[in-house]
RNA sequence: GCCUCCGUAACUCAGUUUGGUAGAGUGCGUCCUUGGUAAGGACGAAGUCGUGGGUUCAAAUCCCACCGGGGGCUCCA
């Protein structure tokens, strides 16, 4: 917002006839413009501008009027004064704002016509003061920008194909016939366009499904979960915690927001390419975490630490974790602002301990895939000297994975780390996205001052591992209905791993006689096995088929014969052949096939009778 | 952030080209039906046509801006 501040005898507006499409209507007092003795102040509001530049402006307006002591403002709209004006309908209501907020600081205030060509005539004063311009920026905060992501321009890199064998061969010369996965991952890498009218399948399905939906009155990529969402991710992220503290993580919990003026977060900030939400608080501004890298930082800084006590683990479930991706970034549960991610960092004594832990973790991460049922494609990202002398262990990975994978070498390290893996999975529309990934941090010892005391007594800097197992949890539910939503669209059945279906089993009485029947066999599963019944009063072929659309793993039907015989007529999904079973060896065979994993209660009513729809 | 498409009942959508103030299916409610493995039947209620402005005798329909969503660019967990 800029403004050229003239201190007058007098100043005479005329609208001319013409005006911009936009212009605001022409009262009366808007139509001749006669003051005398009036500080004038031209305005041009830029683009960024907001609330604060209007007070801020006000400020300076206010200041200057009492030094050359005037009592009448009159705002001048002039776009002129900026190459970078703002939307016309924000200046339009900001130039108002300064108006009534001058106003309010006491002064008479005149605003000549907003959109309209005008003639003037005014007679400045001469005096040393009676000229000023004066420029408020209302884009310090929304700009900030770090080094890293404006670095991203002038990194250099070069990609591979690494086999199972141990080949490594340029892209160009790979023959990708047989992995059609990795070649569109390949491409997508190396950026060639796509185009798509689509909507993504797991877009649709996350509403069909009731589990989350954007929430229009947060700001974008803030999601609204509905239980059953909530569900599934709440199994996710139980799951994920489980087995991070089973490799033997301290869990931790550490603040949202860290100060802007800290000098190692200052630098890290610089370090990392995203953008950040800003929060203020008094005087200080402070930014929302995009990790929970600081947090953790902090902590390790600040212990004691001995090399017995290496390599440690520090773990941390990031509820949330905030981005503050350009809005048309933004997109279904593949790209939030806030998203929950497991953050686990690992301070080893040496490279090699750094190497083992990576291994490990990166057998961590495929399990973690599997058990969500999803296929995934690999990449290294490595410094180019670091394969040179590793180039052994790395075509060790190629063998676990078992699949080709893609390789980027990279001569100039621009980030912390000097190698990375992820773990991609690609989409319906052939989008591919990273999930876990595992990073081996060369720089942040030193810049948190992050130590531990060797066997010889010294003081030595840690090697630090950044995991994110599972990745996002958003993204594994990504992934997951992405993966369904594909084979339900080349016919197949889709289905939710057992563990993660918000109902396990859904038990359907035959007529109202057998509502009691049904409705015992779910209490006795409640704490093993999500049921529940179907107690409305539409008919058969109806609930069983809306139980196949919501994509039951068993429906469990009971009639007059099942009542008297305490069994149930199974349809298990993806077969429509009939079993009869026990409710126990039911039961039993869920809960065995869930075993390895963590059970919640769907907070919703088990008598679909009682549900309601959230959409 | 930029480009582009879209926004009509709770949901999915028709109606917009050629302006004359709304329709269907699903869901919901009431009643009938009391069922044997993917939609039983009848009746009924329900809409600021995303918001605000403009053009017009008249706007869901034409124009502008804004908000929200999808896709593309860019970027990432």
């Amino acid at each position: 917002m800029i403004t050229l501040c003239l201190h007058t005898d007098y100043i005479r507006i005329r609208p001319v006839e013409k005006a911009i499409p936009n212009a605001e209507m022409l009262t009366d007092e808007l139509k001749s413009i006669d003051v005398d003795e009036c500080l004038v102040a031209f305005l041009a509001v830029e683009d960024g501008d907001g609330r604060d530049s209007v007070e801020h402006m006000a400020g300076l307006i206010e200041e200057h009027a009492k030094k050359v002591n005037a009592k009448v403002i009159v705002i001048y709209p002039y776009v002129h004064l900026t190459q970078n004006p703002a939307p016309i309908a924000d200046a339009y209501s900001l130039t108002k704002e300064l108006e009534s907020a001058v106003k309010s600081r006491g002064f008479n205030t005149f605003r000549a016509p907003f959109g309209w060509y005008k003639s003037f005539e005014l007679k400045v004063k001469g005096h040393p003061l009676s000229e000023l311009s004066k420029r408020v920026s209302g884009k310090e905060e929304g700009e900030l920008i770090s080094q890293s992501l404006k670095q991203e321009d002038e990194i250099k890199s070069e990609f591979y194909i690494l086999t199972p064998d141990g080949m490594l061969t340029p892209v160009d010369e790979y023959d990708f016939s047989n992995d059609k996965d990795l070649e569109i991952f390949k491409n997508y890498e190396i950026k060639k366009s796509r185009v798509y009218e689509r909507v993504p399948e797991h877009i649709k399905l996350m509403k069909e499904h009731e589990i989350a939906q954007p929430e229009p009155g947060s700001d974008v990529g803030n999601l609204k979960w509905l239980p059953k969402g909530r569900l599934i991710k709440k199994l996710l992220e139980k799951h994920v915690t489980d087995m991070c503290i089973g490799s033997g993580a301290v869990e931790v919990e550490t603040p949202i927001m860290y100060d802007f003026q800290h000098p190692a977060l200052e630098k890290y900030l610089n370090r990392f390419p995203a953008r950040q939400y800003i929060v203020k608080s008094d005087k200080k501004k402070y930014f929302l975490r995009f990790a929970a890298c600081f947090g953790q930082f902090l902590i390790s800084s600040s212990s004691q630490i001995s090399y017995r006590n290496l390599p440690l683990r520090m773990y941390e479930l990031t509820r949330y974790s905030f981005r503050r991706e350009q809005s048309g970034e933004v997109a279904g549960l593949r790209r939030l602002r806030a998203f929950t991610m497991p953050d686990m960092h690992t301070l080893t004594v040496d490279l090699n301990s750094a190497k083992e832990e990576f291994g490990k973790q990166f057998e961590m991460c495929q399990s973690f895939m599997s058990d969500i049922d999803i296929s995934y494609v690999v990449a290294f990202r490595i410094l180019r000297e670091w394969y040179e002398q590793n180039r052994e262990w790395y075509a060790e990975f190629a063998k676990k994975v078992g699949k080709p994978m893609l390789i980027e070498m990279f001569d100039k390290r621009y980030a912390y780390f000097i190698t990375k893996f992820e773990f991609n999975v690609v989409d319906s529309l052939d989008k591919c996205t990273a999930l876990s990934t595992v990073q081996i941090d060369v720089e942040n010892a030193e810049r948190f001052n992050i130590s531990y005391v060797s066997s010889d007594g010294s003081k030595k800097r840690p090697y630090i591992l950044h995991a994110s197992i599972s990745g996002a949890i958003e993204r594994d539910i990504y992934a997951v209905l992405e993966k369904q939503g594909m084979v339900k669209s080349s016919g197949g059945v889709p289905m939710f791993p057992l563990w993660l279906a918000p109902t396990q089993v859904r038990v359907i009485p035959v007529s109202a006689d057998q509502v009691d029947y049904a409705r015992g066999i779910v209490h006795n599963m409640r704490g093993k096995v999500r049921a529940d019944v179907d107690d409305r009063n539409e008919s058969l072929g109806k609930r069983i088929r809306e139980a196949e659309k919501e994509w039951v793993p068993y429906i469990a039907v009971v009639g007059k014969e099942e009542a008297a015989k305490g069994t149930v007529a199974v349809r298990k999904r993806g077969s429509r052949e009939q079993l009869s079973m026990t409710v126990d060896e039911l039961i039993t065979e869920v809960s065995e096939k869930t075993a390895m994993y963590p059970y919640e209660e769907l907070s919703l009513s088990n008598q679909l009778s009682k549900r309601f729809s959230f959409i």
